[in-house]
DNA sequence: TATTTAGTTCATTTATTACTGAACTAAATG
DNA sequence: CATTTAGTTCAGTAATAAATGAACTAAATA
């Protein structure tokens, strides 16, 4: 097993460990170890020793969840993937909508929980808050980084 | 089918969607939704209607996530769960650990790319230093949350 | 227009994960 | 000290998800 060989599996488990198809992130993996953003299908079934099936349906997923990017080379057939350059606020986004999916549903629970003077009512109300505030505040985070760039990469 | 049983198997459908025992995520939907901190095995197991094993299995895995609190009453000798107080904490924790991870993925993956000049490596040493920036912004958040806090109940 | 290429779709197989229920432990009660 | 209570453990089963591989499509080439 070659370093990269290893690591491929090590990002699988990964992906695994978060509910996902390891297939999708030992796709990752290759991508990220990969020295050349020409990835072809062929270059992938070939190092993951993965059918054409599992392989075309979980780079649909990553191309669905904006983890990669698909691009064409002009006389060439084939399609070409490589990590998405905007990946990085996607998993964030995702992180935001988890945390706003949270919310709806404490929201939802203690609307129903009818005890309102209830102990765990007012700690729900609490972790609530604390979500709204987060809500409010990632953004703050997010427009805080790309002014930074901004100025560095003009 | 009541509001309370429909809204314990939307909890449910939420958890598993993030790849966690949909059993964890009805019981959480449970206690939630209950008026009371006092919620029993047997009172989960009844309205859950699922075995003694699932439920011990998922109370045991919720409590190794902090999402759930065990308390006793003097004289009974049952345990009592409810949600939390920490869970607020646990669940940024929980992101927070993730990103650290996902950070060490690619840190691993850009050592294994020898093309150092390649675009690819440029723009993941870029998500590189994003997920470092939201390494040293995502504890202040917590600090100006919790100072915030402080001072609405002293 | 026949053939090759590049990839998709989907029924079947395989692997993984979660749930059940019965046997068990350990502590409390009669 | 026998029994009940409260929950745990774990082997077997059920449910779910993922991977395979063959048949297919659609576009490009010969």
């Amino acid at each position: 097993m070659t370093q990269q060989e290893k690591y491929i599996e090590e990002v699988g488990l990964f992906y695994e460990k978060y509910g996902l198809p390891k297939m999708a992130g030992r796709i990752l993996g290759y991508l990220i170890s990969s020295n050349t953003d020409n990835n072809s299908f062929d270059d992938l079934k070939n190092t993951l020793k993965a059918s054409k099936g599992s392989i075309s349906g979980n780079i649909k997923l990553l191309l669905s969840q904006n983890m990669i990017d698909k691009h064409m080379i002009s006389g060439d057939r084939k399609s070409y993937y490589k990590i998405a350059i905007n990946s990085l606020e996607k998993l964030l986004e995702a992180k935001e909508k988890s945390i706003t999916e949270f919310k709806l549903i404490l929201e939802k629970g203690i609307d129903i929980n009818t005890n309102k003077d209830g102990v765990s009512h007012k700690e729900i109300s609490e972790i609530i808050d604390y979500y709204k505030f987060l809500e409010r505040e990632i953004p703050k985070l997010k427009n805080k980084w790309k002014q930074k760039n901004v100025t560095k990469t003009k």
